[in-house]
DNA sequence: TTTTTAATTGACAGCGCTTGTATATTTGGC
DNA sequence: GCCAAATATACAAGCGCTGTCAATTAAAAA
């Protein structure tokens, strides 16, 4: 007879299972159904016409055997990897909003046969040559890309001429054909609509990094609201930031010195509001009752600091979730468009109240 | 003549590469280097029996065709999948902790041939069964756990009939052959000792979820350094607490109602010390003047808020990084056994000072 | 019922790589 | 210069699956 170890039909079936804790095969459940491997591979794959009375058969044999197809055979044989990757920079510290949105990834990938790579690129010249490897290593089937790679034209354009679908969000870019994100120029006016209604008419801005697309909205947003409110814009009492803690601090130093301070500030991210309400912190200020502060993305610490953290809550986990759902859509009908806004969240905490209030 | 896009040898090497864009296969490679197939393959996969010179000439050939090996049909020849797969609980809240990790793995990985897959499992009955799925499905070569996994016995068991090599962090249990973490305990007993030694009498402490090694390691170092200072055990002052913010809060409004309440309190990890502060907020008390607190982990909050945080910086990417590396070297080794502990490091901030001083 | 057409199923090749066997070539020690 | 050891090649097989296309079956039409 065979040696045990490499005998792998028939008879030997139990002995794969129970002693070797051998994982099936597609063979096995062929046999084990009665049916050939094409008409499992059919079933494992979608396809619509196998009779009804065979599929179910197969699927109980699936059960039965405990069988999960092999993801490297599968994709060397169809030519798909069933890997969808998400590229991000800074591989030194993941932000909560690159880490919220690669829950959302992982959690759309859940259920389908896709699994997720993720895959830190720090924004180089050569990205595109580096993309290149890492195309024809893992052949993903699809990409997700947010802010900075989002905004890469260049990157883009290699992708297409590659021929590999891919989602960004919160693109600057009208190249993206798949993008996803929230109105962040909506939800900035509404921020800053929320000061203006406390009585606050003279609202400082740290703004974000030169290049974002955030940055710009956010903005735009503040600048929205005041007009709304027929506040002219006072190009003194908003400052750059980059994003950072330091930044905020830094900032908050500016605008506290002002000749006439602002009554609140609105930095266009929750670390750099943090850093605000550090500088009011070394000042002996209180917070809300002499500066009101909000901060934008609504990130964890916005709810551990205190007083807590007036924000608005950026939907990071949903945009990772569309955006694989949407470029998986995308693998089948390559022509799609998409552009999908999410909603967003006003979360109102103790950071912010009327001017000159407790 | 062959049609373009099926061809594939000599002459048209110019036409994959730079007009179709094609990846390169070994074959290509082979015939760029004028060797066979199997040299190529030596090379790659690290054998020694290679001369100089011949290894060079591939080299450069693997360079000039941007060659990388199809990571599918590797593993599936090789029945080796080059895959370490990092598996966690909680899919719909990845920690700091988690993510600091996942930076590690991702950077040990970076330069092998080694990729990492991501999968949260959440901690249900059928744990090993979907294990064993996972397992059949992507065949990866190492996984790593963190707790809770990491202390889940029955399945380090099944992983062990597997015969899946696998590295834990931070876990309790002796099954685990390779276990990466750095000692709790005196990292504990340090903090406590920090204030100790800024002349606090009355330390209280909240405790971790049960269960979990951390709130046992915590909880023994921070009565190490109470006995090391002569300090009698003073169980009213210790709470039990699971890790979140609203436990933070809730303890301290346990140990600031006690009838002689601490000047310091010791929370078992950084989320609950801003629960603690926030409640010390609430009650108007100044920290660190009136109360000093201090954290556990390091988390991003720590820095963020204000004042910012004593705590302990836990080695979280160090740790993902070494259980890759060790595991990594198991497969080489199967007889390894390890159990490394990384440095920690006291991050002294402003939330702690000598009692009564402001 | 028989023929035509459509839907379902199966046989087989092959994805790109590694491994093994068998054989050929080179190298260096004496 | 010869012989053994080290290195390289050719070739075939096969990892587990899917694509192509032909064979079969069922349904519809005659």
């Amino acid at each position: 007879m065979f040696a045990l170890g490499f005998e792998r039909h028939g008879a030997t079936q139990y002995i794969r299972d129970e002693i070797l804790h051998m994982a099936a095969r597609i063979e096995d459940v062929a046999a084990h159904a009665g049916v050939s491997v094409k008409t499992v591979s059919r079933v494992l794959n979608g396809y619509t016409n196998v009779r009804a009375n065979l599929r179910a058969r197969i699927e109980t044999s699936i059960k039965d055997l405990n069988y999960v197809p092999n993801a490297s055979a599968r994709s060397l044989a169809g030519n798909r990897s069933y890997l969808v990757a998400l590229l991000y920079d800074n591989p030194t510290a993941v932000s909560s909003y690159i880490m919220d949105v690669i829950v959302g990834v992982l959690q759309a990938c859940d259920g389908t046969p896709y699994n997720a790579v993720l895959h830190p690129f720090d924004a180089a010249d050569d990205l595109a040559a580096r993309i290149d490897g890492f195309v024809a290593q893992h052949r993903p089937d699809a990409l997700v890309l947010v802010p900075p790679h989002a905004n890469n034209a260049r990157l883009l354009q290699r992708l297409h001429e590659l021929d590999i679908r891919y989602s960004t969000i919160s693109s600057k870019l009208r190249e993206s054909c798949i993008d996803i994100g929230f109105d962040e120029r909506k939800a900035a006016a509404d921020i800053v609509g929320h000061l203006l209604s406390l009585g606050h008419q003279r609202i400082g801005h740290v703004t974000g990094l030169k290049g974002h697309g955030a940055r710009t909205w956010r903005h735009s947003g503040y600048r929205d609201a005041l007009r709304k409110a027929g506040i002219a814009y006072d190009e003194s009492l908003v400052v750059d930031g980059d994003f950072t803690f330091a930044a905020g601090v830094a900032a908050a130093r500016t605008l506290l010195d002002h000749d006439r301070p602002p009554t609140a500030i609105f930095a266009a991210n929750d670390d750099m509001a943090c850093g605000v309400m550090r500088e009011a912190y070394e000042r002996g200020l209180t917070i809300p009752g002499q500066l009101s502060v909000c901060g934008f993305d609504g990130t964890p610490v916005s709810q551990l600091i205190s007083p807590g953290l007036t924000t608005v809550r950026q939907p990071c986990r949903e945009m990772g979730c569309a955006a694989v759902e949407s470029v998986l859509q995308a693998i089948r009908d390559p022509a799609m468009r998409q552009q999908e806004r999410l909603p967003y969240q006003l979360q109102l905490r103790e950071s912010s109240a009327a001017p000159g209030k407790s």
